[in-house]
DNA sequence: TGAAGCCTAGGACAAGCGTCCTAGGGCTGT
DNA sequence: ACAGCCCTAGGACGCTTGTCCTAGGCTTCA
């Protein structure tokens, strides 16, 4: 029995992952379970047993992507000594995914984009995404010594990057994407700065 | 035959701006003829008449927001005496346009994502209007003194407004518009102070 | 009055979509 | 060997999509 359940999951964590990608790089209304099931290799009929609607599936791949950003996230707070190093590790993702990004955009705000005009009512599931980012920052910055603006900050630098992953993305302009990493680093020390006096 | 003539022209003109909102509010692949033609009052299969396929709908809508966009940018040229009042100008339509941006985003930042995604072959002049937009805030720049670093100025400022618009779209947050719009003003104040020393 | 051309309504068309059903293969435990 | 259950293939369904066609109502000019 736990042999069938856990290949059960297997199936559904396939599934899971292709729509994942496919959301990403197509969209979400613009990829089909026809796309999806050819993927996985599975007849495009059966995704009924395992999803009783596509509103279904796109709620398990947010789900995933919720856990997916709280484990990144987690890890960055072990790998960064300083809280400013730790937000250097939220900056840096812009260039680790950078061929992705110029491909495609930011998972999260394309997703956010698209669902909005959908009217979807996933939309505030995928926002939570957003929030989990934003709040983790505000932490950082409170851990910083900027009790009072952090939210603000986290907000900035949010911005930023949407901002920057979009760009480079229309213009598929990587040095683009380098130079706005590195003022927004040159920002974020200038924000050091302040702190400490 | 000119009365006839203009006539055709009202209704081309009709479908080409509903379109037009309906394609930002919406987006392009999820807004059907039978929208449009709803929006009209014209029935669904006489499109043919006026535009042969979808795409050639979409070429004429980016062919018109182009023709907005160079209007608006030589008025800027006309209402701003010095180069950073015309660039306040282009960061003001943040404000100007608020409402619409906090529901839909920028029009055409997402317009660029969504035909990213769709791998269509209109996206090359969708980023067009960008082009108009950065080579209009570089040649401020470069009028404000900055010859160097004129065009990495300007794609600065562009991706700024994305990220204001993208992350004020996802949070409906109107305050956080402000506040960055504020912190963008008083980014160009610093840099008109740097380049008059 | 009549011919010509612009523009329209309304529907047909094949294709693709999400959804749903049924029959059965291949395990599992008895 | 057999019953039960997990999972699958394959196709049917109703609907919407973009596209295309045809017949005819207008206006315009002779």
């Amino acid at each position: 029995m736990s042999t069938a359940s856990s290949a059960s999951r297997t199936t559904r964590e396939q599934i899971v992952d292709a729509a994942d990608q496919l959301f990403y790089e197509q969209g979400f209304d613009s990829t089909s379970f026809a796309d999806i099931a050819a993927t996985v290799n599975l007849s495009r009929g059966n995704f009924y047993y395992h999803f009783k609607t596509k509103d279904d599936l796109l709620e398990a791949v947010i789900d995933q992507r919720l856990r997916n950003t709280q484990a990144l996230l987690q890890q960055w707070e072990q790998q960064g000594a300083q809280p400013q190093d730790r937000i250097r590790c939220f900056i840096h993702i812009l260039i680790a995914n950078q061929a992705r990004i110029l491909l495609y955009g930011c998972p999260v705000g394309t997703l956010t984009t698209e669902l909005a005009k959908l009217n979807h009512h996933a939309l505030d599931q995928a926002n939570a995404v957003f929030t989990l980012f934003r709040t983790w920052l505000r932490q950082q910055f409170q851990a910083m010594g900027r009790k009072q603006d952090a939210d603000e900050l986290a907000m900035h630098v949010l911005g930023r990057s949407q901002g920057v992953a979009t760009l480079a993305s229309a213009f598929q302009d990587e040095k683009f994407l380098k130079q706005e990493v590195k003022r927004l680093n040159q920002w974020l020390q200038q924000c050091v700065d302040d702190a400490k006096q």
